[in-house]
DNA sequence: GTCAAGTAGTCTTATATAAGACTTGTTGAC
DNA sequence: GTCAACAAGTCTTATATAAGACTACTTGAC
């Protein structure tokens, strides 16, 4: 790669982060991996190492690199810390987030709603998979949740074998198929729970559940995941802290 | 102030971002004002541009200041596009924020309960000024908000001729108090909707409405204002993105 | 000979400084 | 009024030194 230099042209340490990006996004850097030294890419770049330096700091300000002194610079990777940290926000009463655990009802294959097809930017009609389970905090069934994934890769995850889906499935997506969750827009209503949610969540029908509809997106804002998420809120809030 | 630059004290940067936090918070620097030049800094302080630099821009990463340049480095302050930016998340259907109006129905003074005392860190009983107000969205009653206010500075607001109150109030805190809201903390609930509540957004009692109880905080995380919203989510939702 | 503790070396990121480029607002000649 | 030169600020890049982490080797007790 050659950077440019000349007049109107972005400076340095931007060419060098859309480069960075460019071979995580690109999959030639994986999760976890650890990437050359700052010199060392100073070095092919013939850049010194603060330039290089500066383009690493904003991606480790946006989640997508990890610093270790003395070890070197690795690509993030959705262990469950990040996950619980980042992208959940139920807590319970204390304040204290708690680590759910979850019971899939149902994995198969479906062709998507309208809905589905237009948040996963799919045809309309295409083939999803589509997961219903419920997830406990503290011992009390709080949250419903329907998850949709494009049947492009995620297909095998509908077995024979029953689901045995893991808890925290942003871990499942990178490792398994290398699809990394690095965003996620939330649209947040109350709503009225209908029957189903009622009843899975020992709660009465049309009484108030939070509900949450959140499209998770890759590096590249590629539509990965669409889950719809029914909180029961009596034992629980949805924490956020604004700046 | 005199940098310490022995072995186990805090590198400079630091140091010197910690003595301009202190500048704005204990009110030397307000608002708006514009800040020594970062050369200008750097040789009161005998230490290189670069330096300051870096604990400038970390205060700009967090709002605190905002660089302009050519012009200078300038406190942030609250002005309407920063309020609808940053601290307001509820939007129309096609995910667009829209100005809210505000109609405010009481504005008096009043003993704290239990819950209000908490989250102002006052004493239980103590004196608050409380608002009740009601905000359309695109000519729909869409939330009612109650504020919670300690009476120590914001006593004034609270006037024979009627609540003349602006839509925006973080605006006056900042202007007319000189307590400028740097965090929220935010709670989020589903509840059905009280009488009240639900007649003054057109709604039927028991229906689902988003409960939003906010804490405002200042930079020092002094508590400044306690506001709960509820909100029908009929026309509207919460917005939230998750990095 | 074996093993463990220490120690030097090397690779990494972290911090600090300096210099020149770019941007914006102002001032003064015309 | 217009425009060019200037002044004052931030922005970008480069370089040097410090500090943390791991490796491999040495050394000494047993």
């Amino acid at each position: 790669m050659v950077l440019s230099t000349g007049k109107g042209s972005l400076p340095l340490y931007l060419q060098i982060k859309e480069m960075l990006v460019a071979k995580i996004s690109g999959g030639e850097w994986l999760p976890s991996d650890l990437i050359p030294s700052e010199l060392q890419l100073a070095q092919e770049l013939s850049v010194s190492q603060g330039t290089v330096r500066k383009a690493i700091t904003e991606l480790v300000e946006n989640n997508i690199l990890v610093r270790k002194q003395g070890r070197g610079t690795f690509v993030a990777n959705h262990d469950t810390q990040r996950a619980l940290f980042h992208f959940f926000h139920i807590v319970n009463d204390e304040g204290v987030k708690v680590l759910p655990n979850s019971k899939t009802l149902s994995c198969r294959r479906k062709r998507a709603t309208r809905l589905e097809a237009s948040r996963l930017q799919l045809e309309s009609g295409s083939s999803v998979v589509w997961i219903e389970r419920v997830r406990e905090l503290e011992g009390n069934a709080t949250i419903v949740e329907t998850i949709t994934l494009p049947a492009k890769p995620f297909d095998s995850l509908i077995k024979p074998k029953a689901c045995d889906l893991p808890n925290m499935l942003y871990e499942l997506y990178e490792k398994q198929f290398g699809m990394t969750v690095h965003t996620a827009e939330e649209k947040l209503r109350a709503v009225a729970a209908p029957k189903r949610s009622a009843s899975l969540l020992n709660v009465e029908e049309g009484s108030p559940l939070l509900e949450i509809e959140r499209v998770a997106l890759a590096l590249d804002r590629t539509p990965i995941e669409l889950r719809i998420s029914q909180c029961s809120t009596a034992q629980h809030y949805y924490q956020n802290t604004v700046f």
